[in-house]
DNA sequence: AAGACGAAAGTGGTTGA
DNA sequence: TCAACAACTTTCGTCTT
């Protein structure tokens, strides 16, 4: 699907408002969408089973991949005829060690928690479906190469998740993240280091751009002060007045410098709350930004 | 009266010895 | 492991609209 607006493909289903949203330019093409996802919630893999009705096609957010080999229990080969006595003892050992690999491992009951959690936050935090295969996959890594011991399996997931937005460009702050997950921001940042570390993957610097679209349509702010706010952004970037700052203060200030400019003022408090940051950090930002970039606010 | 501005002190996290 | 450090927050007084 298209933005009829931009043209971009980089769509969003903010299912908290039931919106679709272009990410990229931040207009809606459609309200009241319907939520797709199950009306029901499970626990645990077995009331997964009861309630979910429909089959899936294969996914890194089902424990097995949705791919699993079954050795049935009546001895007989594909033509109906009964095995050997010597292919038989061999089926009930196969059957046995492939009960205990695959089912009751431990690999495989943290992943159907940790899947579920995952499900639950990407649900809350209205996350694209890539991003949750994504986020998944990576979680699979993780297990894999043992580096979940000793650590809470939700602390991981929020990590993972933490990891694929930014990676993806619709990054959510730790305070979003830390909410609806219940960790504290610092245990997510800690074991985000840690398996970008572990895993070695290339996380780029979160884009100040990337936020502008979200506080702009939540401050009610139109299309234009969106383009404002990103140009400035981006002469901000190329006289390097971002780096070592958080990327948030100052898609915050570009988006209250943008909106004082063409008329469409909103209070600093205003726009901080929709940030989560101060009114005094985006003064910081917002009197750099005025300096370096030469803006001359009309009065 | 509310918002904008900025100084000063405090906080939590990173970095380098 | 600890101290220095930068970014950010909290708090508060003053100025502007």
């Amino acid at each position: 699907m298209r933005c009829p607006e931009c043209g971009s493909t980089a769509i969003i289903r903010d299912y908290k408002r039931g919106e679709l949203v272009c990410s990229n330019c931040g207009y809606v093409i459609d309200e009241n969408m319907v939520d797709f996802g199950p009306e029901w919630r499970a626990f645990d893999a077995d009331q997964r089973n009861k309630r979910q009705r429909t089959g899936a096609p294969i996914k890194y957010t089902k424990p097995n991949k949705g791919l699993v080999t079954e050795i049935d229990k009546y001895n007989r080969d594909i033509r109906g005829s009964k095995l050997p006595s010597k292919s038989q003892s061999q089926m009930y050992r196969l059957r046995k060690w492939h009960k205990r690999s695959s089912i009751s491992s431990s690999m495989e009951r943290n992943l159907t928690i940790a899947l579920s959690e995952l499900s639950r936050i990407s649900s809350t935090l209205g996350l694209p479906n890539n991003i949750r295969e994504a986020a998944a996959l990576l979680y699979r890594k993780a297990v894999e190469k043992g580096l979940i011991r000793g650590r809470l399996i939700e602390s991981v997931v929020a990590a993972v998740i933490y990891t694929k937005c930014r990676q993806y460009g619709i990054p959510r702050t730790l305070d979003e993240i830390s909410e609806v997950s219940g960790i504290p921001k610092k245990e997510i940042g800690r074991t985000y280091r840690f398996l970008k570390k572990e895993l070695g993957v290339d996380v780029p610097l979160t884009n100040p751009i990337h936020y502008v679209a979200r506080f702009a349509s939540e401050l009610e702010l139109s299309g234009e002060v969106q383009e404002k706010a990103k140009e400035l952004l981006g002469e901000a970037i190329t006289k390097g007045l971002i780096s070592g700052r958080g990327p948030t203060g100052v898609a915050a200030a570009a988006v209250y410098i943008a909106g004082v400019i063409l008329g469409e003022r909103r209070t600093q408090k205003e726009v901080a709350d929709v940030a989560g940051v101060t009114e005094v950090t985006i003064r910081n930002r917002y009197r750099e930004l005025k300096r370096e970039l030469g803006i001359k606010i009309a009065g």
